[in-house]
RNA sequence: GGGCUGGUAGUUCAGCGGUAGUAAUGCUCGCUUCGCAAGCGAGAGGUCGCGGGUUCAAAUCCCGCCCAGUCCA
């Protein structure tokens, strides 16, 4: 059954399933749409058709007396939820930390769903609340800026609660708050509503829901999540959730009636942009265009096509029309993508090529360009987002703690942003410069737009090509359907395991145990052990398993599986089922690898502290010799950060702050913390165990801690690398480990010191003088290889053979100078002496090398690569080369003379 | 995450199995010129991104990695 059967089924029994009180208390009727036979209710008896079909009316004519712009618009909000019992949420983060199958926060609802295995649950930290919560969308991008209505990031005014808990109310209590919100908090009157029935499926649940519409603009969506299950088999929810999203841009925009939304919804931006652009406002003509681009998208298909649509019905020039709205289609579209931008930075998010990180930097790049085209270079992204600032700081002070990140790396991305640009004008000049020899073919145009991202647009703009191609983008959607992505691996569990009861976790109990005793529960393949309690740490969260023994078996790995602990072991022979052991788990290994962990929470922090609150932790490793750090950055890291890192991560070690280890409810512990302690990723169950690093670092995790900083001792960072775009990893190495490594460097500096005949104070210095002694002597020896080549080439000309042909012959068998002297010789020496041939066998290696010149005399008798081909294979290998010069070799050391003779026979 | 392109003199690049390039530009020196712009001549400048492999021989071919760029999700 797909989502038509479903809302067919939900609309055959309105009773059951739609009306609510509210409908019958104001009589609304219930209708089916003249063209979409969809139902909707309504107090209009002259309703014919669903909202569906309606142009926005409210344009240039408001259903309200009141006037609110974005910030006014979520007071009001909240004070009428709040008024009725709702709990007001600070919003979620836009990049959506606690999902693993989310880049960014996409709806209101996503705050309260975790996933539980592969389950979706619902958790609400209070019971009714409302939550302005900023989402994010990228799936529209084209039409941001000139529908009117489209964002790449919008406030969804999240209204929730569990309908079987304390508090919570049903559809009849849901619909009553949503009529109040509309008639009493907007001032909309009740006869302007119209409700349309749907449905909603989700991951894993569904129900059926009611859009609310006033004039033709869908306000809100009032989803009643019903049933858990498939559409085929489900059941009724044990707690239902309300879930009511309405977009904030459109409570302002009912209100004001502007041409667009984006006039009211930017605060003072678009008049800033329009002010410091020179833009004219023509009011009459753009509330007509947008009034009617904005209403009659759905029809029209592309805004492309809508748009000479339009231009005919206003009966203006297409062109002209085009023209005017063009700036203001630029301010629009640029005001959207950077107040994303400022919310994900703001969040913690970096542009980058991969991930989400991807689309940050193409609605950047996007902004960037349209101010370049537009000649607006002038205007800074970064101070834009200043301006958004300024003003959402109302509703979300956050904002303004995070404004010099915000700039920082929007100043970065644009400087970026025109070194690429003068690439790409580079690329693009040099083609132009050379267009005339050769016609750019379609693979050529794809190749430039795949790897430099220079478009067809852009090399017609500027006269590189004539026009483009019909063929170029239907290849490169071929191209692009093309390449699929495979499938991931899992680790293949182990059977025979399933009745037994979760093993107790003597690690968390009591972290300091190393020996223990323990029953075997059960023994698989010989190999696998599971026990009744174990101390032994099972491989998990990056950090390595613990080794040990189990009654003299040696324990190779540890992994869990489910609640259950399995040891591998080299021989379980003795360890039969039932059986008493004792065990000891490697106490040095664990002590090292705990030490790694712990430094890994304070080099995190540290580095957050050092660089920027958009530093996260992207993954992480720690073993007994070293931990590993990835973290979240833009740009590679200079020795100075990194001895800053290193030098913050040290003082809280010496500071010895306490590491308190404690269990939290996860609702709680999210609200307690925020989400930031999900560095390693998001925690996959309802309890959460916090790691926390005094007044320094919270994370939850599952890892082995130590108990005071103090108890690392010492972290040496060493190794900094960028691993990717937006990732830098940190190599470090802790207590021991780290005493370990600073002695083994100061062996190496030792025995180079010694080496160079030198001290370790003057090692560098002595490292240079040998440097550039030897780089003299090798200039020495190419300045002398050009005089002595001279009377070398000379004397081998004079020692030569002469041969009945009348050609002379040199060859000779070298063991110590090498190729270089001899091509230089050769060639001199044929120069001498045009008659000769010059042969030279050249000890290197493994094996031999041969040279063979030809004068230019000899070059009419003799060829020089055929020589050299025929010498070589003499010597098991293979050469060749032209008529002068031959050059080839073989393994076979011992065929020397073999091959001086032949060579003699070959110059004949 | 996937694809593509590139990495050779200070810079921009050519070479794409056989001695690193009369390359452009910049640099140094000299000459021409009242001076400038410019011209002429000479010279210096290279671990051909790193590591493996194939081969007698690798900047060049193959594999892996790194760096940069770029497109797509």
């Amino acid at each position: 059954m797909g989502k038509k059967e479903l809302a067919a089924l939900f609309s055959s029994n309105p009773d059951r399933y739609y009306k609510v009180q509210l409908f019958d208390k104001m009589g609304f009727a219930r209708r089916k749409c003249g063209r979409c036979e969809k139902f909707f209710w309504t107090l209009d008896g002259d309703r014919q058709f669903c909202p569906d079909h309606e142009n926005y009316s409210f344009i240039g004519r408001p259903p309200t007396k009141k006037k609110l712009d974005y910030v006014g618009a979520w007071k009001e909000t909240e004070k009428f939820f709040h008024g009725n019992g709702h709990s007001v949420i600070g919003r979620y983060p836009v990049v959506c930390r606690w999902r693993d199958d989310l880049y960014f926060t996409i709806a209101s609802i996503v705050d309260f769903q975790r996933v539980v295995g592969n389950k979706v649950v619902f958790e609400l930290p209070a019971n009714p609340l409302v939550v302005p919560q900023m989402c994010l969308r990228f799936n529209d991008i084209e039409n941001v800026g000139l529908s009117g209505r489209h964002y790449t990031s919008f406030c969804m005014v999240g209204q929730a609660c569990n309908a079987d808990a304390e508090g919570g109310y049903w559809k009849d209590g849901c619909i009553d708050l949503d009529y109040g919100m509309l008639t009493e908090g907007l001032g909309i009157s009740p006869e302007e509503i119209t409700f349309v029935e749907d449905v909603w499926m989700g991951a894993g649940a569904f129900g059926c829901s009611l859009e609310f519409f006033v004039r033709g603009l869908e306000l809100g969506n009032a989803v009643f999540t019903e049933f858990e299950g498939t559409e085929d088999d489900y059941r009724v929810m044990p707690n239902k959730i309300i879930d009511m999203g309405a977009g904030l841009e459109r409570f302002s925009w009912i209100t004001m009636g502007t041409p667009t939304s984006y006039d009211c919804c930017f605060g003072p931006v678009i008049d800033k942009m329009l002010q410091a652009t020179g833009t004219d406002r023509n009011q009459d003509i753009l509330s007509r265009y947008f009034g009617a681009v904005s209403s009659k998208l759905e029809q029209a298909g592309t805004i492309r096509e809508l748009k000479s649509l339009v231009a005919k019905e206003m009966r203006i020039d297409e062109d002209k029309l085009a023209k005017m709205v063009a700036p203001h289609e630029a301010i629009y579209t640029v005001a959207d993508h950077v107040r994303t931008l400022a919310f994900a930075i703001s969040d913690g998010a970096l542009p980058s090529n991969v991930g989400g990180g991807y689309n940050l930097r193409v609605i950047l790049r996007r902004a960037l360009s349209i101010l370049e085209r537009l000649d607006w270079s002038g205007i800074r992204v970064a101070d834009i987002a200043d301006m958004h600032i300024d003003y959402l700081s109302q509703m979300y002070p956050e904002l303004a703690d995070h404004r010099e990140n915000v700039r920082t790396i929007l100043d970065l991305e644009a400087s970026r942003y025109v070194g690429s640009r003068e690439r790409m004008n580079l690329t693009a000049g040099s083609l132009k410069a050379r267009k005339k020899q050769t016609e750019l073919t379609v693979e050529d145009l794809i190749r430039l737009y795949e790897s430099d991202g220079i478009t067809p647009d852009y090399l017609l703009e500027q006269g590189v090509i004539q026009a483009v191609p019909s063929s170029f983008y239907t290849k490169l959607a071929d191209l692009h359907s093309a390449s699929k992505a495979a499938g991931g691996q899992t680790n293949k569990p182990i059977h025979g395991l399933d009745d037994i009861p979760p093993t107790e976790l003597l690690y968390y109990s009591d972290e300091s145990i190393r020996e223990f005793e323990a029953t075997v529960l059960a023994v698989v393949e010989n190999k696998f052990v599971v026990l009744d309690r174990t101390a032994f740490y099972p491989r998990g969260g990056g950090q390595e398993p613990d080794t040990g023994e189990i009654d003299g078996a040696k324990v190779a790995e540890v992994v869990k599986q489910a609640d259950i602990v399995i040891h591998r072991v080299d021989d379980a022979s003795g360890l039969a089922n039932g059986r008493k052991i004792r065990a000891q788990v490697n106490g040095r290994r664990r002590d090292l690898v705990t030490k790694h962990h712990t430094a890994t929470h304070v080099i995190n922090s540290s580095s957050r502290n050092t660089l920027g609150s958009w530093v996260w932790q992207n993954s992480a490793f720690k073993e007994e010799s070293y931990g590993r750090l990835d973290i979240t950055h833009h740009s590679a890291l200079s020795k100075e950060e990194v001895q800053k890192i290193e030098h913050r991560a040290n003082s809280v070690i010496r500071s010895n702050r306490p590491v308190v280890i404690k269990t939290y409810d996860r609702g709680e512990a999210e609200k307690k913390f925020t989400f930031r302690i999900y560095q390693g990723g998001v925690a996959p169950s309802n309890n959460v165990r916090i790691v926390n690093i005094d007044d320094w670092d919270v994370e939850a995790c599952g890892g082995t801690h130590v108990r005071n900083t103090g108890e690392i001792g010492l972290v040496k960072i060493i190794k900094s690398e960028r691993i990717q775009d937006g990732v830098v990893r940190l190599e470090f190495v802790a207590g021991e480990a780290a005493v370990n490594y600073v002695q083994q460097q100061e062996n190496q500096l030792a025995s180079i010191a010694q080496s160079l005949g030198s001290s370790r104070e003057k090692v560098l210095e002595s490292f240079d003088r040998a440097m550039d002694e030897s780089e003299a002597a090798k200039k020495k020896v190419k300045s002398m290889l050009r005089v002595v080549a001279e009377s070398m080439g000379k004397s081998a000309g004079a020692q030569a053979k002469k041969l009945a042909s009348g050609l002379r012959l040199y060859s000779t068998y070298d063991e110590e100078l090498d190729d270089d002297y001899h091509i230089a010789v050769g060639e001199k020496a044929i120069e001498i002496e045009p008659a000769l041939v010059y042969i030279a066998l050249i000890s290197k290696g493994q094996g031999i090398r041969v040279i063979v010149f030809a004068g230019e005399q000899a070059r009419k008798k003799v060829k020089a690569g055929a020589i050299a081909k025929q010498v070589s294979g003499a010597l098991g290998g293979s050469g060749g080369g032209d008529d002068r010069f031959g050059q080839g070799g073989g393994k076979s050391k011992d065929r020397i003379k073999e091959a001086l003779l032949l060579a003699e026979e070959a110059a004949r």
